[in-house]
DNA sequence: ACCCAGGTGGCCC
DNA sequence: GGGCCACATGGG
């Protein structure tokens, strides 16, 4: 299947109005590190939080001290190591651009990712979902939603981030709006029927698709232990 | 009880 | 480059 073909076929599968609430570049800077590996909602509650204490700024997190910082996201998971990419973001926007967030989404893409990725807590997906939804940059988010649907399906071998990413902008144009409805496509998709443990049955490109539940769920994989805390 | 979540960094080979 | 692990709360 062409990567056209899917996306039209993805789009008329699901719904995609509205995938990135925000007020602001740097809202979505700070909810692209809170939905890491987090559902929207848990993120949101925290973003409500915080802009409901006025903390939705620069200053506003690169003051508050680390410690309340963790409380205020606890709803949304991982919350020390968010809190510490949160400041490191933080502290960078404001010994660089004086706290104003433009000073690095407004620099030429490539810069602005590398910039991004030398930040302690932004990884390729993060960097992506920023230079997309905050500066509005034709970056393909590559996330592990899309590797496995496209995988799955057998239109790429490879699950590195880079070249997954690759793929799609060598063959789509480079339109921002787009870019943005077909990843939340690829999320929608991969979460209700691409799922790690696949929903093959209820899936509209079943038809279509040369992946055989056996060979990548055969002997379901151990699950990581919940260690014993305190 | 299980599965899953809009990833990243560290360590190892 | 790939595989494994810790990180954590919260909802279905």
């Amino acid at each position: 299947m062409e990567v056209e073909d899917l996306l039209h076929r993805l789009e008329s599968a699901y719904d995609v109005e509205d995938w990135w609430p925000a007020d602001s570049p740097w809202e979505v800077m700070v909810g692209a590190i809170l939905t890491q590996q987090t559902v929207w909602e848990s993120a949101e509650k925290v973003l409500d939080e915080m802009k409901k204490r006025g903390l939705m700024t620069v200053e506003g997190i690169d003051r508050l001290p680390i410690g309340e910082l963790e409380t205020l996201l606890r709803p949304a998971g991982f919350y020390r190591q968010k809190a510490r990419s949160l400041k490191a973001l933080a502290t960078h926007i404001r010994e660089r651009y004086a706290s104003d967030p433009r000073g690095l989404l407004t620099k030429e893409t490539e810069k602005a990712r590398k910039e991004l990725l030398s930040i302690r807590g932004i990884g390729n997906e993060t960097a992506d979902a920023i230079l997309l939804f905050a500066a509005g940059r034709p970056c393909f988010v590559a996330a592990k939603y899309v590797s496995r649907t496209l995988g799955r399906l057998g239109m790429i071998d490879s699950r590195d981030y880079i070249e997954v990413q690759r793929f799609l902008e060598c063959r789509l144009e480079p339109d921002p709006a787009g870019y943005a409805k077909y990843y939340a496509l690829f999320v929608q998709h991969a979460r209700s029927t691409c799922r790690t443990r696949p929903r093959c049955e209820a899936c509209t490109l079943h038809d279509d698709c040369s992946f055989s539940p056996g060979r990548e769920t055969a002997g379901s994989p151990p699950r990581p232990r919940t260690r014993a805390r305190r």
